[in-house]
DNA sequence: GCAAAAGTGTTGTAGATACACCCATGT
DNA sequence: ACATGGGTGTATCTACAACACTTTTGC
C-alpha cells in the first residue's frame, strides 16, 4: 500500500509533446526534423519535442518546442492535436514516456529566414533514419493532412497570403500526391466560397496573367 | 538550473485516463458514470478513470478503469482513443493532471447483470451535475460517435449479436437523434455489405415476422 | 503568329433523398 | 377482415468525374 503510494506520487510516466510540422518547399511536402545530439538514437532524426512542464498547458509545450527548435513564431502556424502515443513502453529508453503529438502547418516563406532554426526539412517521401516511432507518427499525420485537406483550413495555413489558383492547385496536388483536373479543382474550390479575389494579376511568362486570390478572413 | 532538473525529474504532471462508455438502454443513449466519493467534486458524477501506472500501456489503463468501476470484460467493448485534454491546469484540484480520454461502446445486454458494477448509466440528454470538465468531454465523444457511425464498426459494438433491420435502424436513430427513412436506411446499410442474414426470423406481434441479421466477421 | 499557361461549360454517373404501396402474420 | 409492422421500387436531385476549347499574354 505504501509502495503503491510511492509509485503513484513519484513514478509518474514522463509526458512529452512532439510536433509534426509540415511545409511545402520546392514543390515537395516536407516535415521539420531535428538531428538528435543525445542518446537514445544519437545521430538519427526525430520530431521536435519537449517534456511537458508541470505548469505548462500542453498546447504551449508544443508551441515552445517549435520556438526553441525552429525559432518559429506561434502566430504563423496552425497547430492541432493529433494523437497520444503511449503504447510502447520502450519508446524512449530513458524513462517510460507518453507522447502527445501535435500536427502543425506553416508557410515556409514565413520562417525560412529565421535565425536559430535547427529544423531540417526532409521530404515525406524520403525520410532519413528516424529515432523512436517517429516515422509511423509522420505517416499518421500525413493521413490526417490528406483526409482533412478539403474540409479544414489546412491549405490556408500552408499557403502564402496571396496566390493564384494554379499555385493553390499545385499545393493540393503535392499534399495528395496526385494530379487534379484543373476545371474541377477551380469549380470546387470557388464554390466552397473560402477565397476572395485580389484586384491584381500575376504576370510571369509568355501567357495570360493569372488572377490573384487570398483566403477570406 | 538545478531547480529545473528537480522539476523535470519529480514534478511531472499526473496523467490519467478517463473513459466515455456509451450504451443504448431503453431506447436512449446513455453514458456510464461514477458518483464521486472523494474530493474534489465529492457527490458529483464523473467519467470512470484511473491514473496511468508507470508500467501500464494507456489502453490497458482504460480497460482497467472499466474493469474496476464497471466489472466490464474488455473483450465485450470497443475501445478507441478520443482526445487528450491538458489545457486546463485547474482541471483536477489535487495535482496538475492531463487526461487521455478513451471512447468506448458496449452492448448493454452483455454487462447489465455484472456483479460489482458501480457504473450509473445516465442519458446523454439529461446529464446529472458533472465534476471536472467531463460534461464537455462527453459531448465531444458524442460528436465522434455521430460523425463516424456510418463509416466505423460502432454500430456493431452497440448491438447484440442478432437483430432485425428495424432494431438496427432504431439504434442509428437514437445515436443521431433523428428519424431515418426506412427504405433508404435499408438500402444503404445492405449495400454496405456488412450484414449477413441469419436463417431465422423474429415473430413478435400481429404482423409479418422480421428477418434476423448479424454483422459479418 | 505561335507557344504557353489562364480560364471556362457540358455531359454522364453514382449516391442521397423523397415518397407509396404490397406482404405476412395474430387476433 | 383488419390492424400492424416488415419489406420493396422508382423518380428526382445533387455532387463529382471526365473531357476540349477559347483567351491573353511575351516573344
Amino acid at each position: 500500500m505504501i509502495m503503491k503510494d510511492v509509485i503513484f506520487k513519484y513514478e509518474r510516466p514522463g509526458i512529452a509533446v512532439d510536433v509534426v510540422l509540415f511545409a511545402i518547399i520546392n514543390n515537395d511536402l516536407k516535415v521539420g526534423l531535428i538531428k538528435r545530439e543525445d542518446e537514445p538514437y544519437h545521430g538519427k532524426h526525430a520530431l521536435p519535442g519537449r517534456f511537458v512542464r508541470y505548469d505548462e498547458k500542453i498546447e504551449d509545450t508544443a508551441k515552445k518546442a517549435l520556438e526553441i527548435k525552429g525559432n518559429i513564431d506561434q502566430s504563423d502556424i496552425l497547430l492541432e492535436q493529433l494523437y497520444t502515443f503511449g503504447q510502447d513502453l520502450e519508446r524512449d529508453t530513458r524513462i517510460r514516456t507518453i507522447s502527445i503529438v501535435y500536427f502543425a502547418l506553416v508557410d515556409f516563406e514565413k520562417i525560412k529566414r529565421q535565425e536559430g532554426n535547427k529544423l531540417l526539412f526532409e521530404s515525406v517521401h524520403s525520410l532519413p533514419p528516424m529515432g523512436f516511432d517517429h516515422k509511423s507518427i509522420i505517416n499518421f499525420a500525413l493521413e490526417r493532412l490528406r483526409n482533412d485537406i478539403w474540409t479544414s483550413d489546412f491549405a490556408a495555413a500552408l499557403m502564402p497570403k496571396e496566390f493564384t489558383l494554379t499555385e493553390l492547385q499545385r499545393a493540393y496536388e503535392i499534399i495528395l500526391n496526385q494530379n487534379l483536373d484543373k476545371r474541377n479543382f477551380r469549380k470546387k474550390i470557388l464554390e466552397m466560397n473560402i477565397l476572395k479575389k485580389i484586384s491584381r494579376t500575376k504576370r510571369e511568362g509568355p501567357h495570360r496573367p493569372a488572377q490573384i486570390y487570398s483566403f477570406k478572413s
